[in-house]
DNA sequence: CGGTCTCTTGACGGAGTTCAAAGCTAGTGG
DNA sequence: CCACTAGCTTTGAACTCCGTCAAGAGACCG
């Protein structure tokens, strides 16, 4: 996508900043809004619900973008917390700083947009996901799709991110495994 | 976001298509990719399920953009229905003649990247919504998002929105109704 | 005024949740 | 290097929200 010489102008703009497991990349209600880049881990972004049930926005693993908020449409505060599954490398990038960047180098305007649209393409599944399927093929999906992701986080992660509950999500992957051996 | 003038070289390289209510702008296995602006009526798009349900995978009334897809990666043929929902008019283009545009006009580029980050955003909402709440709060909240599409739309056509049944939604609707009447 | 589309209502069944408890695994400190 | 704890997964039983099936009532349009 972009040049070893692009990318080392971009790199110049970032901080670095390295996690350990279970460590927070950005707390919830902090005001400052900046863009990451994942070179090493694996991330979440969650949102805590009424009663302090987290829910799983996204999961953001090596060469994937993460953000409290990708529209910088307004500058309330985040509602989005944002934490490490793994140790983690992160390049981090203030969001204002980031938009002059991309008048600078106009491919970067394009890459970004690409960045979007991918991201948009992942939604757009994961709602067709959620309107078309039982939990059982819900999960099944998702392991299609983000194999390696299943393989990093925590089953009650990926039950989060689905709309299930743990235990739900336990009973149903006996089932599959049953029908497995059955074929 | 755009000046009058850019506006009209933009709408230059644009047909026009009226539709009558119902009638279709994109046709299930059509291979020719395009973008569409409302100027006026309301067109919905949505995915037929294994036994030929219909999942609605967005509204997009006057001033919203939409496509049969809008991650342009690959181009298999769309398995994505537009149809009006009233007398529209909309400003089709095509893909790759966007694209050519985009590289013309720098200023389009960041105006389709802003037109990107509001609809991720709004993807974003929704996601949350099938996450965190009941039917009843789900409807609630698309009420309050959406107040004039709920005006414009059948109801079981929302119920698919939001991924409950027409039945169920029409159930919840009287439970908040007598719910009001007595507070 | 007949047909299609839409919304409503009821009874029943099923997928998923809740609550509770026990087993399992991995990281930490002695 | 083992023991212990905290986090994770599994399992069971009762319960709930929602879906399914079926029927009927409006509403709109030709």
């Amino acid at each position: 996508m972009l040049t070893k010489a692009e990318e080392d102008i971009i790199k110049s703009v970032f901080t670095v900043k390295k996690l350990r497991k279970r460590q927070f990349l950005v707390q919830q209600d902090a005001s400052y809004r900046q863009l990451f880049f994942i070179e090493k881990g694996i991330v979440r972004s969650y949102i805590k619900g009424p009663n302090d049930e987290e829910h799983i926005v996204q999961f953001a693993a090596e060469g994937s973008w993460i953000s409290e908020d990708f529209n910088q449409l307004s500058d309330i505060k985040s509602v989005y917390n944002i934490d490490a599954l793994e140790p983690s490398e992160i390049l981090c990038i203030d969001r204002e700083v980031f938009q002059q960047l991309m008048v600078q180098v106009p491919k970067l305007e394009r890459y970004f947009r690409m960045v979007l649209q991918k991201r948009l393409y992942a939604l757009n599944l994961r709602v067709l996901n959620y309107l078309m399927h039982f939990a059982e093929e819900k999960y099944r999906r998702f392991v299609d799709f983000y194999p390696e992701i299943v393989q990093r986080v925590p089953q009650h992660m990926i039950a989060s991110y689905l709309g299930i509950k743990p235990e739900t999500l336990s009973r149903n992957r006996k089932k599959m495994a049953t029908k497995k051996k059955e074929a």
